[in-house]
DNA sequence: TTGAAAGCGATACCAA
DNA sequence: TTGGTATCGCTTTCAA
């Protein structure tokens, strides 16, 4: 209720003084300082965004898009960013397309996020070209969490490595005949494809790199879904195929593949080991061995980067940030030791 | 970039036209008002939020107050409000407590939330009666979603009612030894709690009213976490103590008791019924029998209320909206369907 | 139906 | 170090 003028007069000085004051700028002397601050705290004095936007031409805000806030992934990215953006004043809008892609079209088209933030962070979200146009004509600072984009800094895991390790894992245990659930293709949004992309390629790499043949690199495709990983494993091991070890892209679709695993009366890890990739939660509720990110930390870092982008024009570069091996139970040698290169694809015949 | 003048200027107007065919007010002629709404979209025109906020005095925006984002029922009731106040134009900022107290503090006696939005929509926030003169003087509209607060409206789950049916069901299956995991006592975050306690309280209700006798209402403390929960039951069965049926006040927690069921070697539900409340995706996992929720529509519903309220002073009430009883394969009737009322707490001995 | 002009509350420049 | 004042872009009132 009390605006700069009502300090201003308690203070027995200019607004300007007070404005000066209040932003920690230089200028003021201690006595008078002090008093402001003092004062505005006692008239519960805040500053209008709106009035102060208005003149100084920034928000002290940052928009965040995301795909959807409803996910583990997401809404840890978000905790984090909000943590930073907090710690330095900053206020967080959040754009949510929640499957809605007219959303999406009106973000960028209409420039909005402009409008209401100083800058954008982005979750997962593959910029089209004209996107990066818009943004770039904007000079809005941007950093993309999850999947580099072309052109736009992130901040993010080595997706490749992430498989990479999963898969060596499980190679090292001695398991050839490996199966890869991989996710992407998902509903509508136009989620960034180089996450499922490079997860996939760390799997085929490393399953190169021990000397396993082509046609011993095989996938189903979970969509990054349990149920929908839990059905494909279904069909699979109707089909007869069981392999002794399971590499998904994500922790919920090795969830999905243990209880399709389970169903038919296989057991983890006795007769399928089964390793994810995330850190999820769910992953310590299934003692599902796994190759864990931070999400957490990756929204602080990406917010760190905007709000240096923003006020100094900093030309940091993209940040690679490690994952964690997490050994649990739900991966062991393949119960058949023996089976060698060349026969890999029957040794681990069974019946549920 | 472009601002209002210069769609004045393209359509032969003043700025007071523009403003109220933007607007979609009246007293502009059909022609002119299409004519003003083709060529802002032309040049890309968006109305700076700062300016109209500050002559208008609202911001259409909407300050969200999450204890954290990274949780279920937080984000899923972020997401459905998202969804509602984009369609109605509005943007929404979240302000996520993320376990620091002080955050808290400023919010309130800052009166930031104020600042940045039209109305406030809060999340399981316990407010002080200080908290609420602040709201109240401020003339802020404000929901809650997730505990009701005295003196304020708000979109929820019969919380009784809810741990109440989970009871019943155990009951009507013929269970007599049922255990209670109960909510609360989180961590620092003055949470609301009322959820917990009224869960209890419909456990309660229910044993009384199906004639259970005092002493065998009895309950252990899982915090609404699953690794707090699991803990607790392992010391519970560590103590000899094996009830026929356990009712968590989450789903969460009831995965965590399921967990250390099964580590004890007690199988689900053939010698231990367990049923949940929430609907939390976790639950599928589990096959687990619970009592759901709907958190995107009470963050749908929530949201509404809150426009109507900033646009109309409508008077609405607050909304309880219904649960629905999720049967899954983790309740079944006692392995001993003749424990008497008089034997319950020993029928069910057994060794693991 | 339309336009002219006065502000909304802060900031930033320039002068003192 | 301080104060006066123009100004940010829009909405709103009042007059035409």
């Amino acid at each position: 209720m009390a605006d700069i003028t009502d300090v201003a007069r308690a203070a027995g000085v200019s607004t300007a003084t007070v404005s000066r004051a209040l932003a920690g700028r230089p200028h003021v002397s201690a006595a008078t300082r002090e008093r402001i601050l003092r004062l505005a705290a006692e008239l519960g004095y805040v500053p209008s965004s709106s009035a102060s936007g208005l003149r100084s031409g920034h928000t002290r805000a940052v928009a965040v898009v995301v795909p959807r806030i409803d996910g583990w992934f997401y809404s840890s990215v978000v905790e984090g960013a909000d943590a930073e953006l907090r710690r330095a004043g900053y206020d967080l809008v959040l754009f949510s397309l929640g499957g809605r892609d007219g959303e999406r079209e009106r973000l960028f088209h209409e420039s909005i996020l402009g409008k209401r933030g100083d800058g954008v962070l982005a979750l997962c979200i593959d910029f089209s070209r004209g996107e990066r146009a818009q943004l770039a004509e904007l000079r809005l600072p941007t950093m993309i969490v999850g999947g580099p984009v072309r052109g736009v800094r992130y901040v993010g895991i080595d997706e490749n490595e992430a498989a990479a390790i999963a898969t060596e894992h499980l190679l090292e245990l001695g398991h050839t005949d490996i199966l890869f659930i991989e996710g992407g293709a998902e509903i509508g949004q136009r989620l960034n494809p180089r996450v499922s992309k490079e997860r996939r390629q760390g799997y085929e790499n490393a399953m190169r790199a021990a000397g396993r043949p082509e046609e011993a690199i095989r996938s189903i495709q979970g969509e990054f879904s349990a149920a929908v990983a839990r059905a494909r494993m279904h069909e699979l091991l109707e089909a007869g195929s069981v392999p002794t070890g399971i590499v998904a892209a994500s922790d919920e679709m090795a969830v999905g593949a243990i209880l399709a695993l389970r169903a038919r009366g296989l057991r983890v890890p006795e007769d399928v080991s089964v390793v994810g990739v995330d850190g999820h939660p769910v992953a310590e509720l299934f003692s599902l061995t796994t190759v864990a990110q931070d999400p957490f930390t990756q929204g602080r870092t990406a917010a760190r980067m905007l709000l240096d982008d923003i006020g100094a024009r900093s030309s940091r570069r993209s940040v690679r940030v490690p994952v964690e091996f997490v050994p649990r139970t739900s991966t062991a040698p393949p119960r058949d030791s023996r089976s060698s290169a060349t026969e890999d694809r029957s040794s681990s015949s069974m019946t549920a």
